[in-house]
DNA sequence: TAGATTGTTAATCGATTAACAATC
DNA sequence: TAGATTGTTAATCGATTAACAATC
């Protein structure tokens, strides 16, 4: 409903819009014209109130009785999340991981365009994935600028993670993705996001163990 | 220092301990036998209160004027996390996502050991992946079981997302990592984590777009 | 209309930070 | 010893939830 700068959105709410997005965009292929603020609480496991807390901060505005519209609400948090255009990725790190994620379609149905993948292992350069060719990390700052790119994924082992930042750093890059469990540090204007998937598996490995609700049914 | 039950860190604190550990890990390995509350905030962007105010949960003490021992605070972290004990996974989709993270050595190293790999497909049912043969959705249940899988690492398309989290649930599995971007309902006896990572490059769009440190340096 | 659902304010809850006495 | 750093209490800050008048 306000009419906000788009900064003024607090991080723990931008980090479920993806997940309203996601829901709301299946829901509306399904042929769903309105969804509630709580058909999204229960589907997302969060309180209809913070769904309606949450939304308040988008230039959007719901319909007594009946919710908000799925077109609607699909468009406004595409312009927010920015999946309404496209930003160009490229992926540092060649190996299993990195190979992975440039082979994965999902990404370029969202928006992003892998433009470059780039290995500091000689065996590797030359190579072809997908569509792309590996290349030296020497030819990685020419690239990030002439290929315009906007992101770069660290997938690279933790002892160069930093190295590989510090390099995508200067080529000007926006934003990284580290997929290394090392804590990248970096000027400001470059955003960082991680996604540490063995961070991820330990915290599960925690929460099994600490799991009060025992073995049975 | 104090005696809690591991259940009682908040979730806050215990997604931080892998930063943790990881860190100090390191920092033994270069042959550092202490480490400040400080140090580790500097190194992992937190205050050195909020460092110290997440170990007080932790059965170990520093020390005045040294800080942590980083072999006395690694162990602990290791057991907490539940690091020093193996967790056995088994991934469910074995597309270029999954593959990877089957050939990803890092998890061995940490202590999870892979013992199957599962796809729909039928033409994939019989190729090896690494050491593993990809085995057909029927045989799921009966493995989980016969090869005591406490983990599934959920690596299909968001479509049949829910389905294989239904299917290991009813296979007794413990936990689930899940990479689809839907929101998994599952019994509370199953803890559930999520590394979404569509949703962690979109986060990263909006840090892009609302980075008010603008691009000149 | 009556009832359902929004948007928003106020209350609660939890997490982070500041401050400092204890201590090695 | 003097100084650095812990562990912990109290203050602040932010996020979630409850409640409810407005409204379609």
């Amino acid at each position: 409903m306000k009419n906000r700068a788009p900064n003024d959105i607090p991080a723990s709410v931008v980090r479920r819009f993806p997940k309203y997005y996601a829901y709301v965009q299946r829901r509306r292929r399904d042929g769903g014209e309105w969804v509630s603020s709580q058909d999204l609480g229960e589907a997302l496991g969060l309180t209809s109130s913070t769904v309606r807390q949450d939304l308040s901060h988008v230039d959007f505005s719901g319909i007594s009785k009946r919710g908000y519209s799925t077109v609607g609400l699909e468009h406004v948090l595409a312009r927010v999340l920015g999946a309404d255009q496209e930003l160009r990725v490229v992926i540092v790190g060649a190996g299993n991981l990195g190979r992975a994620l440039a082979l994965h379609g999902e990404f370029a149905g969202k928006g992003y365009r892998i433009v470059g993948i780039f290995d500091s292992s000689p065996r590797l350069a030359g190579r072809t994935v997908g569509t792309l060719t590996i290349q030296p990390m020497k030819d990685l700052a020419a690239a990030v600028k002439r290929r315009k790119a906007d992101i770069g994924i660290i997938a690279v082992p933790s002892e160069s993670a930093q190295s590989v930042a510090d390099q995508l750093v200067l080529s000007r890059i926006r934003g990284l993705l580290n997929l290394a469990h090392v804590h990248l540090l970096v000027p400001r204007r470059v955003s960082v996001v991680d996604t540490r998937i063995v961070a991820s598996l330990q915290e599960l490995s925690y929460a099994i163990r600490s799991n009060r609700f025992g073995r049975p049914t």
